[in-house]
DNA sequence: AGCACGCCGACT
DNA sequence: GTCGGCGTGCTC
């Protein structure tokens, strides 16, 4: 195509697509390129930036062969996130050219930013000295450079005085460098009072990170034992020695009281990184890290890929929140990809939790992590007294779903003039509608789940795929009128049997249906801090992030939903869901009391919520995980088909199972309805894959889709090693 | 993942 | 007669 001539070299060239390698392409003569440039390149009919990436550029038919356009005025990526890349791309068996994508996702920010056009005195004097310029003056005479604006504001003086003085050569242009997105963070600023026992551990952790290396610790602290002013230890030692750091949230938990708390530490809050950033501001944060600007990132999982080039320092706070996980295009969880890119990066990463991953605890018993464990909470702060209640004991009312016992409770509460959190983690009215006449379920037309009934919306809602109709009068099946009956209780429907009970309480329901978005949402939970609220019924959202001080009774009115649904993780997720939402209350000195409705009292989650010591619990699921050859001592991994139709996607999944190759240790179940069985108007079939010994089961599942014939029409084919929700 | 090219339904 | 829906195929 170009002329050979005008071609140095060839060079590998990661593109922002789902291919398999690097692509080649041509170095134009006098063009600067080293491994990791950010680049612009001719992709068919577009441009779009990509990475040189290392070693030769393959040998490609003359006719393909196009040139890199423009190299970025940019920091290469370095080194150890092309690696990383690699890395993560042969892991979870996805093309490296979309895990390169996920580090690229900041197109503005390749060029520099902009310089923003400041002022200095020259040294001249004006022809004539006003009050105004006598202000002016003043300000800028120490010879620090000004943006226009902010010296007439700071003098207090319109900017045509500026203007005049510019004029006049008393004030020249200059460039000023970008106006960094956070203050710099320091060390010294806020060292808090830490316990002898939070002191020895802080000091263990400022000595893996003063000694440098690769280590992993996992940092096991009830809630309020001060887990984070702990790891912020850590951070400091990091920033002492001159590195970035990478603090890991759960999105949700990337609240306003986090960056309270690490600006009371250090002076000044951490650049924040997580879906919904401003572009603009999004752009800053990416170009600042790769600088070396920024030298602390919060961020939700995605941060993870941001182009830091003195990392020194990973902390996964929450590191069991399934929300580490990613679920869509590159199946990853940032957790475990946390502890790769330390290892990769040479440096420590500190996981941390109040209940950990049943994974990370197995880990730290074989000695690949050092488990430090923070056992009580302050000394102020009492542990919620925690008992469960036996639904077979103390049934509802017919028609109801609170106990008498936690009725009781909550009158008390009120009384008291205190706080009660009811939980249950199912929006809307009620998860199933009914026909007493003729037994019609109200079903969704695309996936196989129950349509929601929402009242507030008069809305039946699948849950799985958004799909909503209006909920109807008359049974669409028999037609008879008005004897459609809701089956189960939702948020909704708790708070009107509470409001039934207690009608002059202020009851809020808390659920991601909150009209509003998170603006609202923020108002609400002020609303409760400031206690304008008696009862708030809540979904999972009140599980995170959000302490609630003013709660002293806390109601789980089914602690059993979610035990049962197949997910080999079901007693852990529980347990972990649990105990965090029970840990939000008994922070204020009050005794509190967790109330835990439930029809298996026995059930070991149950007895260890009640006992508060999850030892016995978690030996159980490690022997039962460890019997079953389930994670983390065997392995699992999905094969997802989904295509425009059912037929087709089943079709092609019954096709891959057939091609499947002989491996004795591998069994593949399914094709089966994928759990979500319809998401973005594609339906999904899934293949199950088990090891019960830590097969290479990522090799296995290359050679097999290998051998398989090419997916047609709109079939995908999607990878999740270790899947680690089912639902 | 984008993007263009291509072939079938309702409209300026 | 066109505009536009999304199925299909390609990108060094």
């Amino acid at each position: 195509m170009s002329p050979e001539s005008n071609i140095e070299r060839v060079v590998p060239v990661m593109v922002p697509m789902p291919a398999e390698r690097p692509y080649s392409y041509g170095v134009p003569v006098g063009m600067h390129i080293e491994p990791g440039s950010i680049v612009r390149v001719p992709l068919g009919p577009r441009e779009v930036a990509g990475v040189v990436w290392d070693g030769e550029g393959e040998l490609v038919p003359a006719s393909k062969l196009r040139r890199i356009s423009h190299v970025f005025d940019c920091p290469p990526l370095p080194a150890e996130m092309r690696k990383f890349i690699d890395w993560v791309a042969n892991y979870t068996v996805s093309p490296p050219g979309m895990v390169a994508r996920m580090a690229l996702r900041a197109p503005a920010a390749f060029d520099p930013e902009p310089p923003v056009e400041g002022i200095r005195l020259t040294g001249l004097q004006p022809d004539r000295l006003t009050p105004a310029r006598r202000r002016v003056l003043e300000l800028a005479e120490n010879g620090q450079a000004w943006t226009r604006s902010g010296l007439a504001h700071a003098a207090g003086v319109s900017s045509s005085v500026i203007d005049g003085l510019i004029e006049q050569g008393v004030f020249e242009h200059i460039d000023l460098p970008a106006q960094p997105v956070v203050a710099q963070p320091d060390p010294g600023f806020g060292r808090a009072q830490l316990t002898p026992e939070q002191e020895a551990v802080a000091a263990r952790l400022r000595e893996k990170v003063g000694q440098g290396g690769y280590s992993a610790t996992l940092l096991d602290g009830v809630t309020g034992s001060g887990k984070t002013e702990v790891y912020f230890e850590a951070v400091a030692a990091a920033l002492e020695q001159g590195r970035q750091v990478l603090i890991l949230l759960p999105e949700i938990a990337l609240t306003q009281a986090f960056l309270d708390r690490f600006h009371d530490r250090f002076g000044a809050r951490p650049a924040e990184w997580h879906s919904d950033l401003a572009p603009r501001k999004r752009e800053k944060v990416w170009r600042q890290v790769a600088e070396g600007q920024v030298r602390v990132v919060a961020g939700a999982r995605s941060a993870l890929f941001l182009p830091f080039s003195e990392l020194g320092l990973i902390v996964v706070d929450e590191e069991h929140d399934p929300a580490y996980k990613q679920e869509d295009r590159v199946f990853y969880n940032a957790r475990d990809m946390s502890v790769v890119r330390a290892r990769i990066g040479n440096f420590p990463v500190i996981l941390a939790s109040a209940t950990p991953s049943l994974e990370s605890r197995v880990n730290a018993e074989q000695g690949r992590y050092e488990r430090l464990v923070l056992p009580v909470r302050f000394a102020q702060v009492a542990m919620p007294d925690i008992r469960a209640i036996d639904m077979r004991r103390s049934p509802p009312q017919p028609g109801g779903f609170i106990s008498p016992a936690l009725l009781e409770a909550i009158s008390q509460t009120l009384a008291r003039k205190e706080q009660t959190l009811l939980f249950l983690n199912r929006r809307g009215y009620a998860p199933l509608t009914l026909c007493r006449v003729c037994g019609h379920r109200f079903q969704c037309e695309n996936c196989s789940s129950w349509l929601v009934e929402h009242r507030f919306r008069k809305q039946l809602v699948c849950h799985h795929c958004g799909h909503h109709e209006p909920r109807p009068e008359a049974c669409p099946e028999c037609g008879t009128l008005d004897h459609l009956v809701p089956c189960g209780p939702g948020v909704e429907r708790i708070a009107e049997e509470i409001d039934h009970h207690f009608p002059d309480a202020r009851t809020i329901i808390l659920s991601s249906d909150l009209i509003g978005g998170v603006k609202r949402l923020r108002l609400e939970l002020e609303a409760i801090a400031n206690g304008e609220a008696d009862i708030v019924v809540g979904t999972q959202l009140v599980a995170k992030g959000h302490n609630f001080p003013g709660m002293t009774l806390v109601g789980i009115i089914d602690a059993d939903l979610g035990l049962s649904n197949g997910d080999p993780r079901a007693a852990e997720r529980t347990f972990q869901l649990l105990h965090q939402v029970t840990g939000r209350a008994g922070r204020t000195g009050l005794k509190s009391t967790g109330l835990i409705q439930t029809y298996q009292p026995e059930h070991p989650v149950m007895k260890a919520l009640v006992s508060g010591d999850a030892e016995a619990f978690y030996a159980r699921e490690v022997e039962e995980r460890r019997r079953a050859g389930l994670p983390p001592f065997g392995r699992l991994a999905s094969i997802i088909v989904s295509a425009g139709t059912k037929p087709e996607a089943e079709g092609y999944a019954r096709e891959l199972r057939r091609a499947a190759a002989h491996a004795p240790e591998i069994d593949v179940l399914g094709p089966a309805e994928a759990p979500m069985a319809m998401v973005a108007g594609r339906h999904r079939f899934r293949l199950l894959l088990h090891a019960s010994r830590r097969a290479d089961i990522q090799s296995y599942i290359r050679a097999w889709t290998a051998r398989a014939p090419k997916p047609r029409g709109s079939v995908r084919v999607q990878i999740d090693i270790d899947p680690q929700s089912f639902l």
